[in-house]
RNA sequence: GCUCCCGUAGCCCAACUGGCAGAGGCAGGCGACUUAAACUCGCCCGAGUCUGGGUUCGAAUCCCAGCGGGAGCACCA
């Protein structure tokens, strides 16, 4: 500070950051340099695949695309600076219901309107400067796109995984449409929100349980590099459970039935059955059992089957069912058990139908207690297990108590199933034993008679692809009177969609397809007599499942992807989006990805190697909604603040994966940062080769420490620190200028380029317009990130902080390089710890050199 | 009901995974510049980490219990 600066800004407009200015002024120019073009002929470089959950163009971009689009671009930007070839592809999402709905409504066509909004929403995109490489943008409503779905499916279909079936599905009687799981929010119609109730229909399935196994199995691979929620809720869903199926002789009937049990433990406990009321063995059984039990099943079948989701969504309800006036026989006792049908039990889960253990399942017990139904404890849940080896419980005189008397509480008067761990009792063979191995000799008993085996069941179902829908991929098959279902020949490949115009799409029950006769019309591939097309088209999470194998030869006319390019791009490196796909489409995607390895077109069986999911951006506490005035619109936001700004406060604002309240950040305090850095850019005085060593150390020192901690930042997803880190660059850099040495120092140069650099990462304008004003050519994106300098990372001396049990007495400056003997010496030698030691005794003495020395003293 | 995640300055968030609770921002205060204001620049103000136990030389961090908030699943045998 003993010599003078000017540092008084030049007055006029140079000086004043305007951030739409380098809008207008930096866009075209990127435009034709043309930087994001991934895979290039002859680029050596190492390859990264970062994608972004395509879009479904709505008309214009949101404050969530702003989010997600922007970390997925500072994670792309990033690996480029560190010198990999980078692929980031963009393109839309554009089958689907809003168009056909909006078609409805207003009289257009779905395919206009879908192709105007992407022409609106490109131009946001423009504007928001994501870098992605444009020339691969694919778009799943072209025929060129779709065509590769029917040669999917097809694919699908030889290999017996695509399959028609009859099965209930979820059906809104207003919109007399079918609807997709996702579709029904908490049991009402999304669109009209009329309640939604079952109706049976046949519809194409892809066989994804076929894949429960691996699904669930390979998450391990996923673990660390997928969010632990989306983990969880991907084993949720599919939900594998072991145990046993157990056959029951029926009386008057040939056939045994099965049962799916987690317990094979309580097969003893056993004292009813129940079977699904919509089950096809119901209906038998009823049929068997005389004119009256028919009728009254009849009665409760029909009130079953006029339920809707809400009713059956209550587990609170209480529980009903009619007796069916059979019996089945117990395989392990023989005791015979009155079968029951009860709304309780699912017809496509397990077999339909179980064995009621009512004393350890509380299910079992709320309808054994409403019906008067026995209930047989056979694990005593008070008895201590040790290991494998049963310990019969003594009572208070040191007497073993005997089985029958042990347990404590009856669940038929406390209404509570025991459900835990125990020692089983009136259980004849299994006596004694715990829950773990009573399970496994209950298995073997069964299987020695023949009468069970061990078995597992899934949560997850198959995957209902049909849609009675205009605006979507038809399904390439021809149904013919002679052969029954036939598949478009694939050189027959694609099955356009006809035109709208004429058809009525207005819902009602079957395809709008199915009006269009000139197109369903054809001849059978086959026998070349009259047949009917397929009028159904695709569910679009079909067009989402693969697409990130498209991007790689978007424009290849021959083939849906090709294996080579495959092999140098796939699986992606970096994928990034909405939680509220955790399941649905990452499922699908994990799923057609393992059917294409089993066909031999790719290499792995994971699709997408690291996922990040960014939050939502909410306001005032809550989602934005119309409803409750509190939107914040990305186009007013954009025009207000600008990319940079907005970009740089999506980052700034917490970690990725949290919600950001809008009302909590300040997207002009980030203008007001980068219009100080893009300020320190033009007081650069030094010429672009100046010798870096010979720069101020303070600041050189922020510097590299920057440069050596923010990789590992953005690898973690921590964008907030790494801003932050730069704020604190930026302000360091500006003390330099204006009380330090000066804004000549090559410190300063080395300050303002590291902080374009990185810049860029975030503000990708600001920082190309710093990085010209230092002085150099566009474009700062293909800039190297800088290597931190180590000598410049050790400090000269560090301070040691020195503790009384605990508690901080003294500071010590030490070299970082101080042995921890020396450390020890000088930390005994401090006045102040020996005042505070006092004449206690030194009990021990932790050195952490150099930074720490904690004495404990024997208390 | 079950499972998982999270509670750090007035607010949003950091803290090398056990070692000085503060990197950064917002809000607030003071000052410089200005006729004044805005802008800009500088300085300042700030919690002992939700509560109660435990482990440890040492706990925001690990363990247990509770309180508060959020998410997912919910008759799946």
């Amino acid at each position: 500070m003993a010599h003078e600066h000017d540092t008084t800004p030049q007055s006029g407009d140079a000086d004043q950051y305007d951030f739409a200015a380098l809008q207008d002024k930096w866009l075209p120019r990127w435009e034709a340099l043309d930087p994001f073009r991934a895979g290039r002929p002859g680029d050596t470089r190492p390859r990264k695949y970062v994608l972004d959950m395509f879009p479904y163009p709505s008309g214009d971009l949101h404050m969530g695309h702003a989010e997600a689009f922007g970390y997925g671009d500072i994670v792309a930007r990033y690996w480029r600076q560190q010198g990999f070839d980078v692929l980031h592809p963009i393109g839309w999402d554009s089958f689907g219901l809003p168009a056909e709905n909006a078609a409805i409504k207003r009289g257009v066509d779905p395919k206009g309107w879908t192709y105007d909004n992407i022409a609106q929403q490109k131009a946001s995109f423009r504007t928001y400067a994501p870098s992605f490489d444009w020339s691969r943008e694919l778009h799943t409503s072209d025929p060129e796109y779709y065509t590769w779905n029917q040669w999917l499916f097809l694919k699908l279909y030889e290999q017996g995984i695509a399959y028609r079936k009859e099965g209930q599905v979820n059906w809104c009687p207003n919109d007399q449409t079918v609807l997709a799981n996702e579709q029904v929010i908490d049991g009402h119609c999304e669109r009209c929100g009329f309640e939604v109730t079952k109706k049976s229909l046949t519809q194409w399935y892809f066989r994804v349980t076929d894949y429960a196994d691996r699904l669930l199995d390979d998450l391990n691979q996923l673990e660390g590099r997928w969010p632990s929620k989306v983990l969880a809720m991907q084993r949720n869903w599919i939900g594998r459970s072991t145990g046993a199926d157990v056959e029951f002789e029926i009386e008057g009937r040939e056939e045994r039935i099965s049962v799916f049990t987690t317990r094979p433990d309580t097969l003893f406990g056993a004292t009813f059955m129940v079977v699904a009321p919509d089950s096809p063995l119901a209906a038998e059984l009823a049929a068997g059992a005389g004119p009256e039990v028919q009728e009254r099943f009849g009665t409760y079948l029909h009130q079953v089957q006029s339920e809707t989701e809400i009713d059956r969504l209550s587990a609170e309800r209480p529980k009903t069912g009619v007796f069916l006036d059979r019996y089945a026989i117990n395989p392990v006792n023989g005791e015979r058990l009155p079968i029951w049908a009860a709304d309780y039990v699912l017809a496509d889960y397990g077999h339909g139908a179980i064995m009621a253990v009512p004393a350890h399942d509380q299910r079992d017990l709320d309808f054994a207690r409403a019906f008067d139904l026995p209930v047989r404890v056979v694990v005593d849940t008070n008895a201590p297990i040790t290991g494998a080896i049963p310990v019969i419980p003594l009572d208070e005189h040191g007497v073993p108590m005997l089985p029958d008397e042990a347990p404590s509480e009856n669940p038929a008067d406390t209404g509570e199933a025991l459900t835990g761990d125990g020692r089983m009792i009136n259980s004849g063979p299994l006596d004694g034993l715990s829950k773990r191995n009573a399970i496994r000799k209950a298995i073997d008993l069964l299987a020695e008679r023949g009468t069970g085996r061990a078995s597992k069941n899934y949560r997850l179902r198959d995957w209902l692809i049909s849609r009675q829908r205009y605006w979507g991929t038809p399904i390439p098959i021809i149904h013919c009177a002679e052969c029954g279902e036939v598949p478009v020949p694939e050189d027959q490949l694609p099955v356009r969609l006809p035109d709208a115009e004429g058809l009525d799409l207005r819902p009602k029950g079957t395809s709008p397809l199915g009006g269009a006769d000139d197109w369903a019309n054809v001849a059978c591939p086959k026998c070349g007599g009259d047949a009917r097309r397929d009028s159904d088209t695709m569910d679009t999470f079909v067009d989402s499942s693969w697409y990130y194998l498209r991007y790689l030869n978007a424009d290849d006319p021959t083939r849906a992807f090709d294996p080579a390019e495959a092999e140098k791009w796939a699986p992606v490196d970096q994928y990034v989006g909405g939680v509220e796909h955790a399941i649905l489409h990452l499922l699908y995607a994990r799923f057609v990805t393992k059917v294409l390895f089993d066909l031999g077109y790719l290499s792995f069986t994971e699709p997408f190697t690291s996922l990040l999911n960014q939050g939502m951006v909410i306001m005032d506490g809550s989602k934005m909604s119309k409803s409750k005035g509190n939107l914040v619109e990305f186009a007013g936001e954009l025009r207000a603040h600008g990319t940079d700004a907005l970009r740089v406060t999506l980052a700034f604002a917490g970690p990725p994966e949290d919600d950001i309240d809008w009302a909590d950040v300040s997207p002009v305090g980030s203008a007001k940062f980068l219009a100080r850095a893009w300020r320190i850019s033009g007081e650069v005085s030094s010429p672009t080769d100046v010798e870096w060593k010979g720069g101020d150390v303070a600041l050189r020192r922020v510097t590299h420490r920057f440069l050596a901690d923010a990789p590992g930042l953005v690898e973690a997803f921590k964008f907030n620190v790494v801003v932050a880190r730069l704020m604190e660059l930026v302000n360091a850099t500006r003390k330099a200028i204006d009380s330090g040495p000066g804004a000549g120092d090559a410190a300063v140069r080395e300050a303002a380029e590291v902080t374009a650099m990185a810049l860029n990462l975030f503000a990708p304008y600001t920082a190309e317009d710093m990085w010209e004003r230092l002085g150099y050519e566009p474009t700062v994106a293909l800039a190297q990130w800088r290597k931190a300098d180590p000598t410049l990372l050790v400090e000269e001396s560090v301070t040691t902080v020195v503790q009384v049990d605990g508690k901080v007495r003294d500071r010590l400056e030490v070299s970082p390089k101080v042995s921890t003997d020396e450390l020890e010496q000088l930390a005994r030698a401090s006045a102040a710890v020996q005042r505070s030691v006092g004449d206690r005794e030194i009990a021990n003495v932790i050195v952490r050199a150099p930074k720490l020395v904690n004495i404990a003293t024997r208390r």
